[in-house]
RNA sequence: GGGCGAAUAGCUCAGCGGUUCAGAGCGCCUGCCUUACACGCAGGAAGUCGGGGGUUCGAAUCCCUCUUCGCCCA
């Protein structure tokens, strides 16, 4: 026996691998696409995460997605690029830092604006990298040499640019409206931003004195009875009849003891409550709109840190309270006074700050806004057209809901951290326009200039990234070159955040071409318990255990074989072993089945199509028939992004067919390789065809581990790199090669034969002689042509094909009607025959039955596609062979 | 209140009109350390495909409805 070329661990050892092979990678800059390049561009964007990230799950998932996107186009010869970076998340990264200030015991504010800042951005040098970090971890193959970042020079420029642009159409405005406000970020939200969450609160009855009415007083209902204090009306429906005699009256405010007209306004749901309803325009956006149409005061009565406060309305012992304190002591209050009615519970949707989870109060304020309706128009057009898709589907409506009713956005934020407003007010002829430089002096009058203090929306510099990272607006090389990109890989939580808003802005800025093809949505990760995975609950995995634990590759199949196209993903933190085991296990299995067919093959191998179709087994035959069906099956299913399929089909290939059959086939041949006789080197040129076959089909979802062994196929120069390696495609000569099927009757044979060694409990090491009675000619020469096979995986000592074994032992037969017998002699229990081989004889009676029902219904046979009939037709005729042999066996053994 | 999705083996999920179609992985039972793998091999048990109604020659698969759960938008 020739000396192998390699000694393997038994097991795979990923620490052991995943470190040099990433290095490898990048020293090769595999991973670095060429603007000068030829080749077709393939370009998927990173939705880049908050600098001050650490990796989690989700991130995991969407990473992992995009890395076999790219990883399999990179291998179809696409020019891939993967464009990585991070997003420099203004009220995040500000909480955070605010947050380390506070152990020193001092506010930003205490700071200072530009020391804050500086602050920060040491913070973001010191900390930033750590999830691109992570990213190299699990293998991501991004092209580092492009990383940005939202507040890089020449991103921040794009930005500014984006700004003045709108500004100059017209798109910016100054809004004075109630926007959504959170009073622990002390800063403006959009409405995405706020996000509203179904919760059980209360509804209050108050009531209000009315004087000269119908009645002495009314009844509001409100959620938020702490806003009274700036009620400068209370509404009812026009058309409520049974207000009427309210509205023109005036009603006086409870507490605060202020006269307050009665109106009729369209917009009063008389449905609700008791069809009063208080009208507070500087706190709920509704009753602005009320206030304008009946020319109200809009006294704001908190302060932006959410405490109750306004000279005449707020009193004393009200004033300076929180609001949700000042609630409770109204509440006293109103009851003292006799004007509470009554409380019920009430459910209804409550928003909260996005990042820091608080109460978002309404509030009167002037924001910046862009106009919303210009912008996604054409793009709504575009999508109508199928210029780009959603998948999966279901997200369409949602969608198109979305755009079709899209509202202003609010781009300015009281903050500090981001992109400060280009906008500019002369403090003398109070002229403003936004600037692409800063000014140093107002253009119109030579007076002293003032900038916004704001900065801009997170989002307004991510909805750039498509473009801005690749130069923008420079017309550099690459942008040329990699814009438009082709799939954007995200969560749906954040299709309106981001998604739309990329649409948008890359029709608008380059030239209506939209910035990618394909907007996959996958799903969430949650735990058993279907919540979403999160910091705050503790019920996240932390993808880097998983891979101290399991390796890379482990966690990349999970995630990736677990999750079907959108379909939430759940995992187990409390089992990471359960939970990561299938793809540990495929590692390891994967790594076996190398370490046994690399210790086989010789330095030198036939290359696949060289070989006589003459030279080659059933078996041979088979497994390539079944290489090709993968190649082409993972394909299709990669390029419809059913990544979990092309997983599970590769999956099926290499243990499956490879593995459990194909490999243990060859084992004779391969040991009785002595001399290099024609069937060995076919054997050699087969398992290494299938192993680097699949080794590349699984690159993408593995690559650590595929790497690793394809390295050490015979053949391999020293610059060869699986992760730039082609993509297999079906050579030419196969479909000759891979007609036969009849290794599947090889198949049935053994499994039978092993069925019956179990039953009868036959000891592993017992070899018996069999015989196999073949339905026809052509089907002997199958069974004859891989005699060695069925010989030793059933484990027999002698095997016969033309019936000549008789006496006791268990009988079979094969879908085809051929007969099997296995000697057993005094192991045999004829009663136990009997009643086996009768149960299979009633099931085979009863599926028939059903058969014959439907071949002499004549709707059926009318109906019924003409190959569906000729199908079932040749069904019933093999079943009936089945029964016909089924009934000699019972017959010849006696049993009645 | 409107929209979307899910409900299939103990668990996590595929299958979404016709192939013995009721499947996979994990778990479970039986037997095996058969010189690639016990993270393995062989054999096995296990589900009236959430309930009801309909369309069809034929329904886990399409339609309606109900129940439960989840998400999004008011």
């Amino acid at each position: 026996m020739p000396q192998p070329r390699f000694e393997l661990p038994p097991q795979y050892d990923p620490h052991a691998v995943e470190r040099r092979l990433y290095q490898r990678w990048l020293d090769r800059g595999v991973f670095t696409a060429r603007a000068d390049s030829s080749r077709e561009p393939y370009v998927i964007v990173m939705p880049p995460p908050n600098i001050t990230a650490i990796l989690h799950t989700g991130q995991g998932l969407n990473n992992v997605i995009q890395d076999v996107l790219i990883r399999f186009e990179r291998m179809r010869a696409r020019e891939a690029e993967w464009l990585p970076g991070t997003d420099h998340a203004g009220i995040a990264t500000q909480n955070v830092v605010e947050r380390l200030v506070a152990k020193e015991g001092k506010t930003r504010f205490d700071l200072g604006r530009d020391t804050f800042v500086e602050r920060v951005w040491a913070f973001v040098r010191e900390t930033g990298n750590t999830i691109l970090e992570q990213l190299k971890m699990i293998g991501c193959s991004c092209d580092w040499s492009r990383t940005r970042f939202t507040l890089d020079e020449a991103y921040s420029r794009a930005v500014r640019e984006v700004f003045v642009r709108l500004w100059e159409e017209g798109l910016i405005y100054r809004g004075h409206r109630v926007i959504h406000w959170c009073s622990h970020c002390l800063t403006a939200l959009s409405d995405e931003e706020a996000e509203s969450t179904e919760t059980d609160g209360k509804l209050y009855y108050i009531h209000y004195p009315v004087e000269g009415g119908p009645q002495p007083f009314l009844t509001v209902a409100t959620t938020r009875p702490e806003t009274l204090l700036g009620d400068t009306a209370v509404a009812v429906h026009p058309k409520d009849a049974r207000h009427a005699g309210f509205v023109g009256k005036v009603a006086r405010l409870p507490i605060a003891d202020i006269p307050i007209p009665i109106v009729a306004d369209d917009v009063v749901d008389p449905t609700f409550g008791t069809g009063f309803v208080k009208v507070t325009p500087a706190h709920d956006a509704t009753d602005f709109e009320i206030g304008l149409r009946h020319k109200l005061e809009m006294p704001l009565v908190m302060t932006e840190d959410g405490r109750m406060e306004h000279a005449t309305r707020v009193p004393k012992p009200l004033a300076d309270l929180d609001r949700f304190e000042a609630r409770e002591r109204i509440v006293d209050m109103l009851k003292e006074r006799g004007l509470l009615e009554k409380i019920e519970p009430h459910r209804y949707a409550l928003r909260r700050c996005y990042r820091c989870d608080t109460i978002v109060e309404p509030r009167l304020s002037d924001q910046w806004f862009v106009k919303m309706k210009p912008l996604a128009e054409p793009v709504l057009t575009a999508y109508r057209a199928a210029t780009f898709r959603i998948v999966p589907e279901r997200w369409h409506a949602t969608f198109e809901h979305w755009m079709e009713n899209i509202r202003d956005w609010n781009i300015s934020r009281q903050l500090w951290w981001g992109h400060r407003i280009p906008v500019f007010t002369c403090t003398q002829c109070e002229h403003r326009w936004a600037d692409r430089k800063d000014p140093a002096r107002c253009p119109k009058c030579g007076g002293a200039v003032e900038q916004d203090p704001d900065v801009l929306d997170t989002w307004f510099s991510s909805w750039l990234w498509p473009f801005a990272t690749f130069g923008w607006p420079e017309r550099t090389a690459d942008l040329a070159r990699f814009y438009p990109g082709h799939t954007l890989v995200t969560a749906p939580e954040i299709l309106f955040f981001w998604v739309a808003r990329m649409l948008m802005s890359g029709y608008h800025f380059m030239d209506r071409r939209l910035p990618f093809t394909t907007v996959y949505l996958h799903g969430t990760v949650r735990d058993t318990q279907h919540r979403k995975m999160s910091k705050s609950l503790g019920n996240g995995i932390d993808p880097l255990d998983v891979v101290r634990l399991y390796g890379a590759d482990a966690l990349r199949w999970t995630l990736v074989a677990g999750s079907s196209l959108g379909a939430d993903v759940i995992l187990d933190p409390s089992d990471l072993e359960t939970t990561f085991a299938p793809g540990r296990n495929f590692a390891n299995k994967l790594w076996n089945i190398g370490r046994f067919i690399l210790a086989q093959l010789p330095e030198r191998i036939r290359p696949i199509d060289d070989l006589d179709p003459a030279t080659l087994s059933l078996a041979d035959r088979w497994i390539l028939g079944q290489a090709s069906k993968t190649v082409l099956d993972a394909t299709e299913q990669l390029e419809s992004f059913r990544l979990d399929e092309a997983a599970k089909t590769c999956f099926e290939f290499a243990w499956n067919d490879l593995a459990d059959w194909y490999v243990e086939a060859v084992k004779p041949r391969l040991a009785a390789a002595a001399g290099a006789a024609p069937d060995v080197a076919a054997a050699h040129a087969v398992l290494a065809y299938c192993f680097d076959t699949v080794l590349r089909l699984l690159h993408p979802v593995v690559p650590f581990l595929t790497e690793e062994l394809w390295q050490m196929l015979p053949g391999r120069q020293a610059d060869d790199l699986l992760a730039v390696a082609t993509w297999p495609t079906v050579p030419s000569t196969f479909p000759k090669l891979a007609r036969d099927s009849e290794f599947a009757r090889v198949q049935e044979a053994i499994s039978k034969i092993r069925a019956i060694r179990a039953e009868y409990r036959v000891p592993p090491k017992t070899r018996l002689a069999a015989a196999i009675k073949p339905r026809s000619e052509s089907i002997r020469a199958a069974f004859d042509g891989e005699r060695d096979t069925i010989v030793r995986l059933a484990q027999l000592s002698e095997l016969q094909l033309d019936g000549g074994l008789h006496g006791a032992g268990a009988h079979a037969v094969l879908g085809d009607g051929s007969e099997v017998f296995v000697a057993l002699a005094d192991a045999i229990d004829l009663r136990q025959e009997c009643q086996r081989l009768l149960g299979e004889l009633t099931r085979l009676e009863q599926q028939l039955a059903a058969l014959d029902a439907k071949l002499t219904n004549k709707n059926f046979i009318a109906r019924a596609p003409a190959e569906v009939v000729a199908k079932e037709r040749e069904k019933e005729r093999a079943w009936r062979d089945q029964r016909q042999a089924l009934a000699d066996k019972l017959k010849s053994l006696g049993c009645s």
